[in-house]
DNA sequence: ACTAAGTCCTCGAGCTACTAGAGCTTCAAG
DNA sequence: CTTGAAGCTCTAGTAGCTCGAGGACTTAGT
């Protein structure tokens, strides 16, 4: 409880996580448990800080849990080497790029039944045929 | 029970969409409840199977469920304008493509840090630098 | 000391869209 | 009549939070 600790809501608006999310990232692990006051209530570290924002980081990024895990602990083995967080990564812009192109594949499609449309009404709408289509 | 009704598994190879899925569907009101045979199995109309291949391909192009029911509505009636399934259609075309966006600039940001690391350590790599960042 | 506002606590449920499994019944072929 | 495939219901689990109820703590002002 030294003067820089600082309550959950404190630490929520310091690193624009939300406090349930914060509470919920101790309560998986991912975020060390917190001090308590006496009447029970988290007093947060600096540590805390630092740790969340790169939690938050990390999800930003589209690491899954897991993930981040796996990142928080090689960021704490500061010489062991970095082979693991760099395939990690790159695995990871694997899924991404795997997403980017089935989502261009999705944009293309919607396209094209969009500009098919004509107006009208529903028993000649392309975009309802080409819903409807047996393949 | 006509000569051409399907059983589950047999609508589930027709369509393409797996037997767990076909009985969620039925469950959450999206595919009309079948008929049953006296044991209690259901048994799947034509109709079925049309319904089941609409809502397969607005899934596929991932349109939510709420909006796959409402297409479903417009698909039955026939005379509507087709305005409501244009709305809907560009709606979701516009939430892929944010989507997009935010991808491709999550790529770029993934290569850079991947693009920094020249292995090593982790107390020297980057790409941890580049998570714990304050900003 | 008392009060009121603001913040915090735990616990449980809800979200999306399925998917998997246990334990049991029905169906169709031989 | 037996056997094996396929069907049934019901429950729970997935990812990553988010919200609400009902109550406790903290702190500033009087």
């Amino acid at each position: 409880m030294t003067q820089s600790d600082l309550r959950i809501g404190d630490l929520a608006r310091h690193t624009g996580v939300g406090v349930a999310t914060i509470r919920y990232y101790g309560d998986v692990g991912l975020l060390p448990e917190a001090g308590r006051s006496e009447g029970g209530q988290r007093h947060y570290r600096p540590s805390h800080v630092e740790r969340l924002m790169f939690i938050k980081h990390c999800r930003e990024l589209g690491f899954s849990q897991d993930n981040v895990r796996m990142l928080l602990t090689q960021a704490d083995q500061s010489d062991a080497s970095c082979e693991d967080v760099a395939r990690l990564a790159k695995e990871h812009l694997e899924a991404v790029r795997k997403k980017l192109t089935a989502l261009q594949a999705l944009e293309m499609s919607l396209e094209d039944m969009i500009h098919a449309c004509r107006g009208g009404r529903i028993q000649n709408c392309r975009i309802i045929e080409a819903l409807a289509a047996n393949e």
